[in-house]
DNA sequence: ATTTACATACTGATCGATATGTATGTAAGT
DNA sequence: ACTTACATACATATCGATCAGTATGTAAAT
């Protein structure tokens, strides 16, 4: 019989798995339960452990929620920077850049984060925190892409301001995801998406070449 | 002194009245506080009333929520129905109709709705309520004044989806909301999707006059 | 190489606070 | 008189959090 490969955990590792799976059941449960129905007892049982050792590693709730949201940030800043630029150079192909950024930001599991931010909005104390944690990710992580991404069109501000609203577009959109409506209904408004911004784009190269 | 008018008032002017006062109080702590924050204790006491006189007039709390849909639903169809369709015959002012819309829709009050459809969506029994219901109002409310509104147009197809596309944005950027943005974010957007729409709205007259 | 001493990881019971909902009594209207 | 509208008091469940105790890993002492 073959011996077990690391029957012997460090604590370190024990830690970060437990952390880790901790973290991820609150965000599934967030996904799934919504910021109410989300409890330390249920992310405990999903997590297949204890209350006890839920506390043992996030002090408060509100600790496990910010490891949600670090994970999320992390999470979001791999799945921006795995986008190749495949278009030539200064082609910026826009359809592609819509469904890149609706499978970022319009995935189920990136909902936690807005889940929340709107969740603890009643919170005096915790909400200005996370606030403050949004606009640290914005600005460690999306601004950086925003730029890079921009740049062959010279980081005209409008188009920066376009990429935002393509953003409050797609999240927009994913409310919809509450309401069953099927995969024709999304892709139908990101060919919308994609047009409107592509057709202002072309108007903006132009005036920007004219002048 | 003078005598104190409707003193005597009666059994249906006052179940009206409390179930109107609960219904407001409901709406202004799903608005501030958020669905998980919104306690039926807490709807009691904003009301003036206490928690039994709640569950007199709303055996459930889930009941009470169908009350705020309902009222919501009302709110939005007289809201939507003021607007006097101010342009010359033929011309659709796109800037004034995305400002009403935001005014509509991207108002707090109306973001009490959500906040049932987000938060219930973990309860088996209530969520499919709660889309039917949603579904109702968008079929009885909304549609019309779409219909009313695209009419000049030819009801092309592609103008009602412009148009769901643009509340699609709304809600996103309501979202916004809950990061303190001010007043000039919100403006700059507004712009953008009304910029956006137009230059669509534009390109779909010429190639409807062209054919 | 064991043993000893300690740190860390975790269990399970339990706390006070608060949630929704119910039972019963009282005041107001018909 | 009877019904409806409300208040008061309470039942029951679940929330986040604490805590005493146990299991496991780690490092120093022997």
């Amino acid at each position: 019989m073959a011996t077990v490969p690391n029957r012997r955990r460090t604590q370190v590792d024990r830690s970060a798995e437990t952390r880790a799976i901790l973290i991820r059941a609150a965000i599934e449960l967030l996904q799934t339960l919504g910021f109410a129905g989300t409890s330390t007892a249920l992310i405990a049982k999903r997590a297949g452990v204890t209350t006890g050792a839920l506390h043992h590693h996030f002090a408060t709730k509100d600790e496990l929620l910010f490891g949600v949201l670090d994970h999320a940030s992390e999470r979001m800043r791999a799945r921006l920077e795995q986008e190749k630029p495949v278009s030539p150079a200064g082609t910026l192909n826009i359809s592609d850049t819509v469904r890149h950024l609706w499978e970022v930001y319009g995935n189920p599991e990136y909902w936690a984060t807005w889940e929340i931010i709107i969740g603890t909005r009643s919170d005096p104390a915790l909400h200005p925190r996370v606030v403050a944690h949004r606009l640290e990710t914005m600005r460690m992580v999306l601004h950086p892409w925003l730029e890079h991404h921009t740049s062959e069109e010279g980081t005209r501000p409008e188009v920066i301001a376009l990429f935002e609203f393509m953003l409050i577009a797609i999240r927009g959109l994913s409310l919809e995801r509450f309401l069953d409506k099927d995969e024709a209904y999304f892709d139908r408004n990101l060919k919308i998406l994609a047009d409107l911004v592509g057709q202002r784009l072309e108007a903006l190269a132009q005036h920007n070449f004219v002048r």
